[in-house]
DNA sequence: AATCGACCCTGCTCGC
DNA sequence: TGCGAGCAGGGTCGAT
C-alpha cells in the first residue's frame, strides 16, 4: 500500500531514470487514470509531448514530475491510489495487465502507470506559491520580475526552514510531512489539541500531517503505546509529540529498506519488493504475540478498515465505542 | 465549522 | 468447481 515510504522509494527510482529526459509521447489508456486532468486525455497528452522532465518531488502521498519546454511549464501530478504503479520498461516490452497510461522517452525505455483499482491517476496542475506551515496560510504571490528566474520570495524569511515551497495547486491543500523543512512538530501538537477526535483518525488526516495511512498510523500507535481511539485533546503534549516522532521514524527505518510490500501491489520502479513488512509490530498481526508484551495483537474494525493494536500496551479509552 | 461515515473501484481469498 | 461475500484503503463529498 502505497504510503509515505512507499512514495518516497518510488520517487528516487523515477528521478534516477526520468530527470532530463523528454517525452516522445503520452498515451493515456483508461479514462479513469486522468479523470481528474479536467481538460481530457488528449489535452494531456498534447500538451507533454516534447517537453523534458526537469525533477521529480514528492508531499506526502503526492509525487509530481515538473515537465517544461522553452514557453511551459507543468507539474504532473501522481497519485497512487491503493494500487498504482510507476513501472520503467524498455520499450516495446509486453504490456502488463491493467496498464493505464504509456509514457515513451527519449532514450527508448517507457515509464508506465499501472494500477489494478484505478484509484489513482495522473493529472496536470500549475504551481502556487505555499508559506512554511499548515495548509491555508499561502504566501502572498511574488510580482515577477522580468528576468527574476526563481520566482522566489527572498529576504521575507527568517530561515531556510520557513522558506516559502513552490507546489501543484492540487497538493497545496495538505500539510508538510515529517521530512519537510516546513514540518513543525510543536504547529501539529498544537493543532491536534484544539481538535475534537481520535488520534488514529487525526493521523491519516493530510491536511494535519502528511504521508501516514492505515499501516504506519498503526505502526507508530503501537511504538508510542497509544490507543488510535484515544481523544487527542485527551492526550499530553509529550504524548502527542511521541507519537508524531515514532510516525517519522517508523517511516524513516521503512525508506531505509524500500517500504512495506505485502505483495506485488506495491513495488518500486525496477519491480522490486521492499522489505518493511518483516519490522511490522502491530499491522496484520492479529493474534499474534506483542513484540513487547507477548499479549495477542488485536484487530478491530475502523472506518471501514482495520486497526490493528496491543490491548495491553495500548490501552483503550474507558468507553470506547465499539462496533 | 468541524467532524464523521459512506462511497468509489477491482481482484483476490475464503467458506459453503 | 462455482459463486457470492468480505476485504484491501486513500481521498472526496454530503450529512449532521
Amino acid at each position: 500500500m502505497p504510503e509515505l515510504p512507499e512514495v518516497e522509494t518510488i520517487r528516487t527510482g523515477l528521478a534516477a531514470h526520468l530527470v532530463g529526459r523528454r517525452f516522445d509521447d503520452v498515451e493515456p489508456l483508461h479514462p479513469r487514470a486522468t479523470r481528474r486532468h479536467v481538460l481530457g486525455p488528449d489535452d494531456l497528452r498534447g500538451r507533454l509531448r516534447g517537453k523534458q522532465i526537469r525533477s521529480v518531488d514528492r508531499r506526502g502521498k503526492y509525487l509530481w514530475l515538473t515537465a517544461a519546454d522553452d514557453a511551459d511549464e507543468v507539474a504532473i501530478v501522481v497519485h497512487l491510489g491503493m494500487s498504482g504503479q510507476m513501472l520503467m520498461a524498455e520499450r516495446g516490452a509486453p504490456d502488463p495487465t491493467h496498464l493505464r497510461i504509456r509514457a515513451l522517452l527519449d532514450d527508448g525505455n517507457e515509464l508506465r502507470f499501472v494500477d489494478q483499482r484505478t484509484f489513482g491517476g495522473w493529472h496536470l496542475d500549475e504551481f502556487v506559491d505555499v508559506g512554511p506551515g499548515l495548509p491555508g496560510k499561502r504566501a502572498p504571490r511574488p510580482i515577477p520580475e522580468p528576468g527574476d528566474e526563481g520566482a522566489r520570495v527572498e529576504g521575507a524569511m527568517a530561515s531556510p526552514s520557513q522558506a516559502v515551497r513552490r507546489l501543484p495547486e492540487s497538493v497545496a491543500h495538505i500539510a508538510p510531512d515529517p521530512f519537510e523543512d516546513a514540518y513543525d512538530p510543536d504547529a501539529v501538537v498544537d493543532l491536534l489539541r484544539r481538535k475534537d477526535t481520535e488520534i488514529k483518525r487525526a493521523l491519516l488526516d493530510q491536511t494535519v500531517v502528511a504521508g501516514i495511512g492505515n499501516i504506519y498510523a498503526d505502526e507508530a500507535l503501537w511504538r508510542a503505546e497509544v490507543h488510535g481511539r484515544r481523544r487527542t485533546k485527551a492526550l499530553t503534549r509529550i504524548k502527542l509529540h511521541e507519537t508524531l516522532f515514532a510516525a517519522r521514524e517508523v517511516m524513516r527505518e521503512a525508506i531505509k529498506v524500500g517500504g512495506t510490500s505485502f505483495d506485488d501491489l506495491y513495488v518500486n520502479v525496477n519491480g522490486e519488493s521492499g522489505y518493511f513488512s518483516r519490522e511490522l509490530h502491530s499491522y496484520g498481526r492479529e493474534g499474534l504475540p506483542c513484540d513487547r508484551c507477548g499479549t495477542p495483537i488485536v484487530r478491530e474494525a475502523f472506518m471501514n478498515r482495520s486497526s490493528f493494536f496491543c490491548p495491553s500496551c495500548q490501552r483503550p479509552p474507558r468507553r470506547s465505542p465499539r462496533r
